[in-house]
RNA sequence: GGGAUCGUAGUUCAGUUGGUUAGAACGCCGGCCUGUCAAGCCGGAGGUCGCGAGUUCGAGUCUCGUCGGUCCCGCCA
């Protein structure tokens, strides 16, 4: 093999007549009979060589036998291309290279798809030959996006001081949270390490040790269900400071994400992110991670059901309204919504439309005229608008018509995917109620701090106590979250306490975390990024396939090298484990 | 755990109320072709209709089960 005098991406014109040597794959052969085509790609861009029957020495009946995805080394001399012939979608289209030398390096099958076209394959053979489709232009953009948004991290929080720590992938197992990966021991035999759903408990003990800013790029697991974006091993940009509150946060917060969006996309964000409550968002966009993309805020119609001869909303305890400014839907669509609002537990969606200057169609009949007036008025709606309605208990009511919100959105198309818009959603609750255990569970994680002025509340009102965490949502997607720690042992305790977590099972489970804070921990805060869901928002993706160079299916599988498989009874005999087969 | 949807040449798809020998495009193989850039033209090979049952005189088509892909609910501190 010849080595490469340059790449497929860059020769022009000002090296007309050089010689040059060039190694890649056949992108595409254009058979002439006495010239041939070819060209040549490798990951900085394409080019064209000509093959001249009349000038090649080489063997012209091996140069027609050349297919695509062969890898090949080349000799030749750069020529310019005649004007007509010059190519001005391609950087290199001014030129060709004159080939007097070919040497195969590698001779490609029959390929199972083309490389050139991704949706030329359905996606489980994309990914079983997924080696070959990162060959594909797409994805070798995003791999390229998600490098330089690793090094933008790096460089940024290098500037800001941070230091970059590994923390154990094998670790402890810990209740709370998701589903742990397991790994079992060998050496003890009987006992398991987990795989980090995220190194929480390392970098608060980082922050004991006095390392004051941490930061890692880290692989976390999850043994949950799989969604467009969540896989079970994810990236995270994990981050923790000390002696800081939430503004000390949101400030490098905002600094890391702009930094990075300028440095990967030229995009500037707003130097300061607005800031949400919980309840807000909740109230206003039936969700905690709303995109502000667009507006169609949800509304309170209670009042007005109420005094409507609509019954089926009297009983409800929250009815919300959704006002579609110059929109009339079909009752086809209607009954589409309606499909799409059951999957969220609604029973039905009501609706009205306005023409005429008053009210029709739906359950418009239910409301006097005066109340319909009303209704126009307060919520300012317009000939040729309509209005969805939503009536259940309130959970329901905000998650369904939250749900219905984005998905007019992506129906008309409202949200402009170069637009972004970081939000700071707050306030969050400490606890949730746990209906099935019976108990609380921490809505962040159990070392989230409560807001100073409800610790007292920690024992006469916990469902009411707020906690110090924070989200960063971009786009509708939680893109990172965090949260002010507890960095006392007794408010550590009880916070464990409140989480039905017996003092044994406390002492046993994080018995080194309540230890460690005995011994001079500093107040600390800190924020973990999605990494990879931050890739998908610079690479104008909805998919973390897209942003993973393997990654696993809906069922947690990988197609490529058929993982998880089973293991041989030696390997299991070595763990102690015996298999007991599942119902 | 649940819902929706998909599975037919190597690949992407078409395939009528169930009815003779399951089609097309791209790819592959062979031939022609000296300026293409999704090259073109001619010819050819290529099928366990995901798998397994069932209904039927007859199933790619209908029913049930199962496996796999995707999206969603639950789940994801």
């Amino acid at each position: 093999m010849k080595k490469r005098t340059h790449t497929c991406g860059e020769l022009t014109k000002n090296d007309v007549s050089k010689s040059v040597v060039l190694n890649g794959w056949i992108n595409t052969v254009r058979l002439h009979g006495q010239v041939v085509f070819v060209d040549l790609r490798d990951r900085y861009g394409k080019t064209q060589l000509v093959f001249n029957a009349d000038t090649y020495p080489g063997d012209f009946d091996a140069v027609k036998k050349l297919s695509i995805e062969d890898v090949i080394s080349i000799s030749g001399t750069v020529q310019p291309r005649a004007d007509e012939a010059v190519n001005p979608g391609m950087f290199t289209g001014e030129i060709e290279v004159a080939v007097n030398s070919l040497v195969i390096l590698n001779e490609t099958e029959p390929l199972p798809f083309v490389i050139t076209d991704r949706e030329s394959a359905s996606e489980d053979f994309r990914l079983k030959y997924r080696y070959l489709e990162l060959r594909t232009e797409e994805l070798q953009k995003n791999m390229i996006t998600r490098h330089r948004a690793y090094q933008a991290v790096r460089s940024y929080l290098t500037n800001e001081q941070f230091i970059e720590v590994e923390t154990p992938v094998l670790m402890k197992s810990t209740p709370e949270g998701a589903r742990d990966y397991l790994v079992p021991s060998r050496i003890h035999n009987g006992k398991f390490f987990a795989l980090p759903q995220s190194p929480q408990t390392y970098k608060q003990l980082l922050m004991i040790s006095g390392f004051d800013r941490y930061f890692q790029i880290v692989k976390c697991f999850r043994d949950e269900d799989l969604r467009a974006d969540r896989q079970p091993e994810f990236t995270q940009i994990d981050l923790e400071m000390s002696f800081v509150d939430e503004q000390d946060i949101y400030a490098l917060g905002e600094g890391l994400t702009g930094s990075v969006f300028k440095e990967v996309l030229g995009v500037s964000l707003p130097q300061k992110f607005p800031v949400m409550t919980y309840n807000e968002a909740m109230d206003t966009y039936g969700t905690d991670k709303p995109d502000l993309r667009f507006e169609l805020q949800l509304k309170d119609v209670k009042p007005f059901t109420d005094a409507s001869d609509f019954n089926a909303f009297k009983s409800a305890e929250t009815v919300k309204g959704l006002v579609l400014p110059g929109m009339q839907y079909s009752r086809k669509i209607i009954d589409q919504m309606t499909d799409f609002v059951k999957q969220y537990g609604a029973k039905g969606l009501a609706w009205m439309k306005a023409e005429n200057g008053v009210l029709s169609g739906g359950i418009s009949k239910f409301l006097s005229e005066d109340l319909q007036q009303k209704l126009r008025n307060e919520l300012e709606i317009n000939d040729g608008d309509m209005i969805f309605m939503i009536g259940d208990a309130k959970e329901t009511v905000l998650q369904s018509t939250g749900a219905l919100r984005n998905e007019i959105a992506r129906r008309e198309n409202l949200a402009k995917e170069s637009d972004f818009k970081p939000l700071w959603v707050v306030d969050f609750p400490m606890f949730e109620w746990d209906e099935d255990d019976k108990r609380f569970i921490a809505m962040h994680h159990p070392f989230t701090a409560p807001k100073n002025e409800d610790i007292d509340k920690l024992t006469s009102d916990p469902k009411n106590v707020i906690s110090r965490g924070y989200d960063l949502v971009i786009n509708g997607y939680e893109v990172a979250g965090g949260s002010i720690r507890i960095h006392e042992r007794d408010l550590q305790s009880k916070v464990f306490k409140l989480l039905g977590i017996s003092k044994e099972e406390a002492d046993q489970k994080f018995g080194f975390l309540l230890n460690a804070f005995r011994y001079g921990a500093p107040p600390h805060g800190g924020i973990a990024f999605g990494f990879d869901r931050l890739v998908m928002l610079l690479a104008g993706t909805h998919n973390i396939r897209d942003v993973i160079a393997f990654p696993k299916t809906t069922s947690a599988m990988s197609l490529m090298d058929e993982s998880p498989s089973p293991v041989s009874n030696t390997q299991l005999d070595e763990l102690g484990i015996v298999l007991k087969g599942r119902d």
